[in-house]
RNA sequence: GGGCGUGUAGCUCAAUGGUAGAGCAGUGGCCUUUUAAGCCAUUGGUUGGGGGUUCGAGUCCCUCCACGCUCACCA
């Protein structure tokens, strides 16, 4: 894809490659010939589409014939195109909307309206004055007395015929809807697909509601190390990286949670980032290698205090989003309104499989169990992920109304503070909507003696039975030895937030530019 | 990485092993209120790449590439 010009390759100009692309070009070659710009360098604009119809639907419940004399300057792309003999109807589309143009001979003259005849194309930009009229069939458009071309589009759009029925449906006709080509070509997505705009403005509302609720609790927004020395926080193979002067080998981050956490021992009583997490680990559709986390921590709470700030989180997102706590997700009617279920893993797991984990406390006698109930797991698994295999198979798909899982095994979880009484869990929880999980919270560890302890076990135990050994981070447990406050701490996968509040099957849905094999 | 599936014109899709097609887009023509405009004519293809079977392959076989679904992986 990418051409490289440099040395004795010489670069390849671009050519047409089959006959559309051909007319264009001969297009822009009698567009040159004639002295018209075809990429001019000024614009002028006194409306968007919207405004226009606005300005001209308004006043004309008032005074319907000075409406008619409203003159205004639309800008857009050429999305439907009409000639009729002496007479030539287009839409033009900005970012807000379309609106029609009417263009007559009479009104532009015989070398316009040549040039309009002949070398105008859908995906054309172009600039039109003119007044606003409605035409016979009813539709406000502007009547078109100059005209000229703003950018030229020598490949053509997969733009779409629609129709629009009497209820307000839309029909579309031949949408541009190869998968691989909408990823690859998002541009060409988004210029054609009004849907999938749509997509991507739901994500900027859905970070900008994030930021305004925690905003507003009075969290700090901060931004932590990308490139780390250390990774941490989370279990997942990383990318790695070289500086190349410092010659030191360096890793984007899996999680922000060891940076964050510091700061609470800095003082600040409560922080939250948005940003991208890398993992080095298998694509899906729920699963891309860099992703947007969000990673709230906030001083003197718990897990509980988590669960109070999250479900609070989620629904007014919703809310800012879709402009209501209940939403549809595949089907589903989910209502968002706090309280949420709680319920604790260890009984979600006995309501579903009737295993009750604490029977079997050894792998060997947990999978045999498993296996006795159909439920199929790894032959090497420890039993902290053998758990997480009959809450992933058999709780997690029926989490469809939002759900916390409380209180979780504690090997599966170093950062997180035991159970009072129960030292085989932790404070711990993981919320589920839609059948994927969301977000992950605990009471955070904050004594120094038992993170230390945790690590090493934790070392010893991924070194025995998983090559995924995290290694430990000395300048953390200098930063709890100084002493952190009691806290919670969350992170929520912002990219599976996006799919459930716009109603997306995939993450790549949500992501402009989604992982791709290199073609 | 495993299994299943898909890949045909710019876009969306057809085509029993027997001459590669349609709609839209494009081009030429008619049309001064159209809106999936219409009517007439017309261009456009190394059927993802490579190899094989066959008199003959878009179709069957092998292989490679990409994508989708799924499983595995994923504190």
């Amino acid at each position: 894809m990418t051409r490289i010009c440099q040395g004795e390759r010489a670069p390849i100009m671009w050519q047409p490659t089959n006959t559309p692309e051909q007319d264009r070009w001969n297009s822009l070659q009698r567009l040159g010939e004639r002295g018209i710009p075809a990429y001019p360098n000024r614009v002028t604009r006194t409306h968007t589409s919207a405004e226009a119809i606005r300005a001209f639907e308004t006043l004309e419940t008032v005074n319907p014939e000075s409406a008619e004399g409203i003159e205004v300057t639309v800008c857009g792309r050429i999305v439907r195109q009409n000639l009729k003999g002496k007479v030539y109807f287009a839409h033009i589309e900005d970012g807000e909307g379309r609106v029609q143009l009417f263009v007559r001979v009479d009104n532009v003259g015989e070398d316009t309206y040549d040039m309009v005849k002949r070398d105008l194309d859908l995906g054309d930009f172009v600039q039109a004055t003119g007044t606003m009229m409605r035409t016979r069939a009813g539709e406000v458009s502007v009547l078109v007395h100059e005209l000229a071309i703003l950018a030229k589009a020598l490949s053509p759009l997969p733009i779409i015929k629609e129709r629009v029925a009497d209820d307000g449906t839309v029909e579309r006709y031949g949408a541009f809807s190869d998968v691989e080509e909408r990823y690859r070509q998002r541009y060409a997505d988004l210029a054609v697909n009004p849907d999938t705009r749509a997509v991507f403005r739901a994500r900027a509302a859905t970070v900008k509601a994030l930021r305004t609720f925690l905003d507003d609790a009075g969290f700090l927004e901060v931004e932590t190390p990308i490139l780390q020395p250390l990774y941490g926080g989370a279990a997942a193979r990383p990318f790695v990286t070289h500086h190349n002067q410092l010659h030191q080998d360096l890793y984007l981050r899996i999680s922000f949670e060891l940076y964050l956490k510091r700061l609470l021992v800095g003082m600040y009583d409560a922080v939250y980032e948005i940003g991208r997490d890398f993992r080095n680990e298998g694509v899906s559709f729920k699963h891309n290698p860099e992703f947007t986390q969000l990673e709230f921590y906030q001083a003197y709470t718990d897990y509980h205090g988590m669960m109070d700030i999250t479900e609070r989180l989620v629904a007014f997102a919703a809310e800012q989003v879709t402009g209501s706590p209940v939403i549809t997700f595949e089907g589903n009617v989910i209502d968002l309104t706090p309280p949420w279920n709680r319920i604790t893993l260890r009984d979600a797991i006995r309501q579903q499989t009737g295993i009750d984990y604490v029977d079997y406390p050894e792998a060997p006698a947990l999978h045999a169990a498993m296996k006795a109930a159909g439920i199929d797991a790894p032959p090497d698994s420890t039993w902290g992920k053998l758990v997480d295999t009959l809450l992933g198979t058999a709780v997690e798909p029926t989490l469809i109304q939002p759900t916390f899982i409380l209180d979780y095994p504690r090997d599966i979880s170093p950062l997180a503070k035991t159970v009072p009484g129960d030292d085989t869990h932790v404070e711990r929880f993981e919320m589920f909507i839609g059948g994927m999980e969301m977000g992950n919270a605990f009471t955070e560890l904050n004594n120094p003696i038992d993170q230390e302890t945790r690590f090493l076990e934790m070392g010893r135990l991924y070194a025995a039975e998983d090559e995924m050994a995290t290694p430990i981070d000395e300048d953390y447990l200098r930063a709890m030895r100084y002493g952190m406050p009691p806290s919670g701490g969350c992170g929520i996968g912002v990219d599976r937030l996006v799919m459930l509040l716009t109603d997306r099957s995939t993450i790549r849905e949500v992501l402009l530019y989604p992982h791709l094999r290199e073609r």
